[in-house]
DNA sequence: CGCGGGATTGACT
DNA sequence: GTCAATCCCGCGT
């Protein structure tokens, strides 16, 4: 696999829509115990701005969200139901609140390729991405970071539906702000 | 300082 | 379809 080019922090300082639909086929690398292994982005959600009400940052910052205000290019990463971490990547410019979840990718390369992970709690703990990694900055760290390879499915149709799990955020919850690719 | 709930998952009826 | 697991954190007192 010859992609080892990271994803520029201009990547992430786009929309964050755009961004969590150019997302989908890009390469999520996660470097644990001397192994690397990657993993093929299928399924995203966009959290934007302080009034998504579906969002962690729409009422305040607060010393959970606060990577959420920061710089695009970090992990944001929490515990969620006391049991799953979600993973996210921060979008935008600073202060302004809004990232990008990976909920779903398909496992790439020979050991366990091919395997499916359709939830954002199920990949995290394939990859063994906890909160250790949290505001991680993925244009620098050896641990985690994306990488843009182009895969031949790549240009697969990008679906959309309204994210899951938000039924609480009103008018919010009725975006079409999930996207997820068939591959 | 206590309380309630969550950007989920898997097991079970 | 229902439901429990499990704990951090945001918020109100």
């Amino acid at each position: 696999m010859n992609c080892k080019n990271r994803l520029p922090k201009e990547f992430f300082m786009q929309p964050t829509l755009k961004v969590a639909k150019n997302l989908l086929g890009k390469i999520l690398v996660r470097r644990d115990a001397g192994e690397e292994i990657r993993a093929i982005i299928t399924e995203t959600e966009a959290y934007r701005g302080p009034n998504d009400k579906a969002s962690h940052a729409s009422r305040r910052i607060t010393p959970r969200n606060k990577i959420m205000f920061g710089p695009a290019g970090h992990a944001y990463i929490y515990l969620i139901y006391g049991l799953h971490y979600c993973l996210n990547i921060v979008t935008e410019r600073e202060n302004y609140p809004a990232a990008v979840l990976i909920r779903g990718v398909k496992i790439a390369g020979p050991a366990a390729g091919g395997k499916i992970l359709n939830g954002p709690g199920k990949l995290t703990k394939f990859l063994n991405i906890d909160k250790s990694l949290n505001g991680e900055n993925i244009f620098k760290s050896h641990n985690l970071w994306l990488e843009n390879c182009h895969y031949q499915n790549h240009r697969a149709y990008v679906n959309k539906g309204t994210r899951i799990g938000v039924d609480y955020a009103g008018e919010w919850a009725k975006k079409q702000w999930r996207f997820f690719i068939d591959l």
